[in-house]
DNA sequence: GGGGTAGTTGAAGATACATTCAAATAACTC
DNA sequence: GAGTTATTTGAATGTATCTTCAACTACCCC
């Protein structure tokens, strides 16, 4: 039998073997048993914990998407300059390769939140907060005179926003030519417009 | 009884029935009733065409991307102002609403093209084929001296598919601020500082 | 350390889905 | 228009998955 665990150890192992069963099958194609095995546990005790899979999978999603943005802001919160604010958040929002497994959950979403109006929501506040993130970055830079940004904050900050999450994409779906150094390097060169500074550091 | 159809026609009508189900369920989570019913078909017609499911899927994404890649190259056809290109390439690369079924096509690939290297490999094609567009009207209308590049056409070209992308994805996950139009003007504003051109027709 | 509780299992039952195939029939051929 | 072929159905079979639940056991508490 498997360790016994309490309700809250077990719930958050669950929400664990969850993501990764989400990455392994896609959020329509897992199934309970997926779970159960990420778990190292059986259908029944998984159901024991969770009765309403579904449940399960948008607490993953959420965990997963929290903390993907917790680990963003806790990196930048190390650093002051806001070019290396800036240079650092773009490579945080990248996935580190085609495996990632952040990124490889953030996308497994896109296409459910078409479908699925909590998704959709997830997602949206996902990418609201992250444009915000910028979006203090581009304005703190601009005050301290370090960055003349070529248009409104908020522009420039859903546009970098928006690159990340597309070669995100590229990435994980392995384009020969745009791994995570050209993909940096092509929102950097974006970012250089954008703030009129040439983001060495 | 539905009504007989020849080889070709049937088929034609299974991928545009795998199409819609796929828009419904997702790629993982589409099943062969599904089609069936979409096509007004039983499960054992459909397994008479197409005795694998997952080839009938394949070529469903296929056949949505190139229609989608077609027709963005048919309008671009019908104007030789590189300024009224690039505005329109604009414009037919994103969805027309969260419900546009090509975009809503693509977006289900996504996901599973970091699972599945067919559907990687078609994604990639069609960014890349997206890239080489782009970037042809941008050097044509470098060459024409109505655009001044603000980098590389190669650079400015991916930013520009990338950020369609990504507000396809806003957009079919009902983002309540980025609609069709919002998202035209964030990414207008890119390709103004790119071809140093007001981008007005 | 005995009683109670909470977590887990494994098996049984129910449901859903894929798959096969004989029979039916529409369409085509000569 | 008789014979042949191609397409579709519907029912039967098999398999996979979900769901329920009684039994088991580890752990906690007094």
């Amino acid at each position: 039998m498997a360790q016994r665990k309490s309700r809250t150890d077990r719930r958050i192992d669950l929400i664990e073997a969850a993501r990764r069963a989400i990455i392994r099958h896609g959020v329509d194609g897992v199934q309970l048993s997926h779970v159960a095995e990420e778990a190292g546990l059986t259908s029944g005790a998984v159901l024991y914990h969770y009765p309403d899979l579904s449940e399960l999978l948008v607490e993953a999603q959420h965990a997963g998407m929290e903390r993907f943005y917790e680990q963003r802001l806790r990196q930048l919160a190390t650093v002051t300059d806001p070019v290396a604010k800036l240079v650092m958040t773009i490579r945080s929002g990248l996935p580190t390769g085609p495996l990632d497994p952040d990124v490889r959950l953030l996308n497994e979403l896109g296409g459910a939140a078409g479908r699925n109006r909590v998704y959709g929501v997830l997602l949206t506040s996902l990418y609201d907060r992250q444009v915000s993130m910028y979006q203090s970055i581009l304005d703190t830079g601009a005050a301290l005179g370090v960055f003349r940004l070529s248009g409104d904050s908020l522009t420039l900050a859903r546009n970098l926003v928006a690159l990340e999450d597309a070669y995100g994409y590229r990435i994980t779906a392995r384009h020969p030519l745009i791994g995570p150094a050209e993909a940096a390097e092509l929102i950097l060169s974006y970012a250089r417009t954008a703030t009129g500074n040439d983001l060495v550091h």
